[in-house]
DNA sequence: CGGGCGTAGTTGACTAGGAAACCTTTGTGG
DNA sequence: CCACAAAGGTTTCCTAGTCAACTACGCCCG
């Protein structure tokens, strides 16, 4: 049979299977609060900001405006975010959060420090350093933020 | 407004941007040899071994049973994996690669360098051997292979 | 030996997201 | 000033998963 390199020694396949179970763990946490890590994903893009175009969304969240504009649907039926018009341009709009969502993101927060804390537990904090500093290499030098998604 | 953590410093958000890129890198080379990364994933798995269960496959990739199901549906249809039934015991079966599968493993590894290759190539070797050791342990220390999947 | 329990896999209903077609609205060049 | 291209979102269709119900088989204990 010929040589083929061993699985577990490429980074990609690794990361998903980290990244999958950290997102499993995460989802059964957040769902107590009754939202998706995508929902979670968008309230957090929200915070601190005073409303923001759905494609500058996607492009943020690296989905493509189609998925954005379904999950938004969803977080304004559960009242979590608002769409208001924009002045100028009928064809876009704002997304913010609505005084409830704001509320929330908060506690959705502390239960990502938690998950965070005990999945990532096996890692001395200096070895938690080195990963988040390798990962945010990565983010930075690829332009993974200014991906296309559409 | 309360202070909260910044979402960058979550390593299982990072993870996620990170892991999904490289997918989708990834996904776009393997689509031109027919397969999607889920029966790449499969294939591998099946790589060297002799047959085995569907059920134990679902541990090993960290998938429930009836996705299994259906993915090894696909790749019988493709004509890449066989399905024996079990001497001795009429529920079970077990699945390999099929000759044209076999062939094909080596192929899509050499996909999986190349894009292990160019994503990471904005580290320097001893940074991914250290992002590699990292997620290891982070794989080893949780026991994730063994992960309940149903 | 036979009735229930556990195991293995399949199937169907449902959900989330991607791709592409599709309105609108805006901007632009003849 | 009007036709047509581009921008911004939504909708439709499709794929790939999960979850839970279901089928079929094997095992064990009375």
């Amino acid at each position: 049979m010929p040589a083929v390199s061993d699985l577990t020694s490429h980074i990609g396949y690794l990361l998903r299977m980290v990244s999958n179970a950290v997102s499993q763990e995460f989802a059964r946490k957040v769902a107590d609060e009754g939202v998706t890590v995508a929902e979670w994903a968008m309230l957090r893009s929200l915070y601190g900001g005073d409303g923001i175009a759905p494609s500058a969304l996607a492009g943020k969240m690296g989905m493509t405006k189609g998925a954005i504009s379904k999950l938004a649907e969803r977080l304004l039926d559960k009242g979590l975010i608002e769409r208001t018009g924009n002045p100028g341009d009928m064809r876009g709009h704002s997304l913010s959060l609505s005084p409830m969502g704001a509320k929330k993101v908060p506690v959705l927060a502390g239960l990502a420090d938690e998950n965070d804390a005990t999945f990532f537990s096996v890692l001395s904090g200096e070895e938690q350093d080195r990963l988040r500093g390798l990962l945010h290499m990565l983010i930075d030098k690829s332009g993974l933020s200014t991906m296309p998604v559409d």
